[in-house]
DNA sequence: GGCGGCTTATTGACATGTCAATTACTTCGC
DNA sequence: GCGAAGTAATTGACATGTCAATAAGCCGCC
């Protein structure tokens, strides 16, 4: 009689399974809170920040904002109102396609970055690069490339 | 002369990190996404319906689930609020504590879960157990157990 | 037996995220 | 050029998450 492959998770599969994303959701909220609680911005405003420093001119049209960082469109157009009412960034219009509009970093969103980033890489340091052996810390992109990997096949599939 | 501990994470080490929080983060959005569409609930639905089913008599005070399952009260009382407008739970009042409730699985509640598992633990298992090798996996959760240490002493610190 | 302080649970205000619909413009094919 | 199809960006409706404030009952201690 054939065997039939295994569908479920054993327990102990499904114990890692709940440490990992346990602990990322942990680690994802102790680094947000702490974002908050010493530079008032919140991990998206971080990540929106980060791209258009690194940008030419310290802008980008939305969509190629949106690809950058990985988020839907209309995330990130609500995001962006939020964070031009704060004053930490400026839209104006597109010179080359009138539908569009460029996001532009402020000189405030600049000095909020500035701020925020030594103290949120020194988070970073102390909760994950810190916390792991040279070993580990390969493991983990090994893990990540492996997860990813899956993900992407995944959908595509779909 | 003393050498300064170096403080910031290197490109590579950075690297690493961001692979590791996106994963985990694409890896949350699929699950979710693949839930919802299969079974019409929630991560936080199912969680919730898990402790719930697991739990004597299908019932728990809020304060005893919010601690089973790692949430805040507020954000539970406010999740029970809609699973309780869409019927998948029921509150009464606690005998011993009038303060108190106890939230109750519905027979609906618990037809949604069982309807919702097995697909979803196939999920889980499609994407994260069979993903890795049986040496990855391992390593899986000692990097979760890794910084979830961490977490917890820093934490505590504070 | 009653008061001060803790615990229980909920609520309101607001930030964030997803999805579907809408608006306005560009571009392609003819 | 013109209409169909596609693209850019926003919007509205709603689900989810956090924080602070509130209401109400429990409990220890005098």
């Amino acid at each position: 009689m054939t065997q039939r492959r295994r569908q479920l998770p054993t327990s102990e599969e499904l114990r890692i399974w709940r440490d990992f994303v346990e602990t990322a959701e942990a680690l994802r909220s102790e680094l947000a809170s702490r974002l908050q609680n010493e530079s008032s911005m919140s991990p998206g405003d971080y990540t929106v920040l980060l791209a258009l420093s690194e940008a030419d001119g310290h802008r980008l049209r939305p969509s190629e904002l949106a690809a950058t960082i990985g988020w839907e469109r209309s995330r990130l157009s609500h995001h962006l109102g939020r964070m031009e009412r704060r004053g930490l960034v400026r839209r104006e219009n597109c010179a080359t396609d009138s539908r569009g509009a460029e996001i532009v970093l402020t000189a405030e969103g600049a000095d909020a970055f500035r701020g925020a980033s030594i103290p949120h890489l020194r988070a970073v340091r102390e909760l994950f690069v810190d916390a792991l052996s040279p070993g580990q810390l390969t493991a983990a992109g090994d893990l990540a490339a492996t997860l990813r990997e899956r993900l992407d096949t995944s959908r595509g599939r779909r």
